[in-house]
DNA sequence: ACATGTCAATACGGGGGCGTATGGTGGGGA
DNA sequence: TCCCCACCATACGCCCCCGTATTGACATGT
């Protein structure tokens, strides 16, 4: 309530802001839930507008989709790629999973809905750019090739398991320190010295 | 189509039949892919039929999810809890990802869908209870308490990953081999010696 | 003042999915 | 034989959501 754009601040809408209140939705309820009534109820106003700036949903989505994976390389890979030792790196990406949860609860909801046709190569760029990005920092921690792909795809696979099981199941239901203290366990147990 | 059974071998159908169906739907394209008229159009019958085994779609869900949910403790953890050693216990727990597919199929469904209200309690149970094995294999492997618990989240972090993007995602497109290989890794990585 | 362009409201049609009502059919017991 | 009941077909109403068509409001330039 208080972060939409209301009617009296902003009479007027841009496709971006479309874009944005779609992702909005999407982190909150998954691609399922993005209803174009339901996003224009949001911003105030009725499919009327919507449909002036966008030809379908299916555009909504795209540009939506667009946008997402456009930040998410500068919000995620970006402020990681500067840190040299893979440790930090890998503690830093799985810290700020908790800080900064909208990009992941973003990726979380689109890896749930990997079915859809629009939502399948953008999911799957991203998550082969980062696993690539995960090996080449094993390789450059000393590990043979073989070994980094494999210690990739098991490091990528708990970050996504891990992120379905937060933020969907809400099983662990952890607190701050022990969010820190299993970060801390994953560091020692999937980085080598 | 081959395993469907036909209006021919069994024109009468029982629930146990509409059931299975839906499971098989379930852990083919999703629980939000469970209709009712679709399922019928599969069993060879119309949703006339439908309505005077079941009150309603969500009741089709409930005993669906009631049967998979008895089922996957005898299928899953009743074999593997032979094995004493944790470490042949976790090889055979990934390997069994291969081999009988279907249920591990609708759990990675069932996570997808874990919104819907009917899914929520049932992933959480079966979930819960895997990890509290898992945690227990690592205690009896002389982990201490604090640790096991991390590494059991650790590791069904990594299964549960390692579903979505196989089965979903169709990410690693491994063969058998590159398989055995990947889950070596993870028992030499996850497992203390 | 007027016209034009931009954004939005309203009304409508259509498809898909759920659930209901009611009629039909075939096989087993009185 | 005939009836009855379990099982299924057909037809319908309803709701939700997408997309279209039409009209309306407001701002700006001329």
């Amino acid at each position: 309530m208080s972060d939409a754009v209301t009617k009296l601040e902003r009479p007027r809408l841009s496709p971006e802001d479309w874009a944005q209140a779609a992702l909005d939705l999407i982190a909150e309820q998954g691609v399922a839930a993005l209803a174009v009534e339901t996003l224009a109820k949001r911003l105030g106003v009725t499919k009327g507008s919507f449909y002036w700036h966008f030809p379908s949903r299916d555009a909504l989505l795209t540009m939506a989709l667009e946008r997402w994976e456009a930040v998410e390389v500068e919000t995620v890979l970006g402020p990681v790629e500067a840190i040299a030792d893979p440790r930090e790196r890998l503690r830093e990406l799985f810290l700020r999973t908790s800080r900064e949860v909208k990009s992941h609860a973003i990726y979380s909801a689109l890896i749930r809905a990997v079915d859809h046709a629009l939502v399948a190569p953008v999911v799957e760029r991203v998550s082969r750019r980062r696993m690539d990005y995960l090996m080449m920092a094993f390789l450059h921690a000393g590990m043979p090739r073989r070994e980094a792909v494999q210690r990739a795809r098991l490091t990528y696979a708990a970050y996504v398991g891990f992120l379905q099981m937060s933020l969907q199941l809400h099983l662990p239901r952890l607190t701050a320190e022990e969010f820190e203290a299993y970060v801390d366990h994953v560091i020692v147990t999937l980085i080598p010295v």
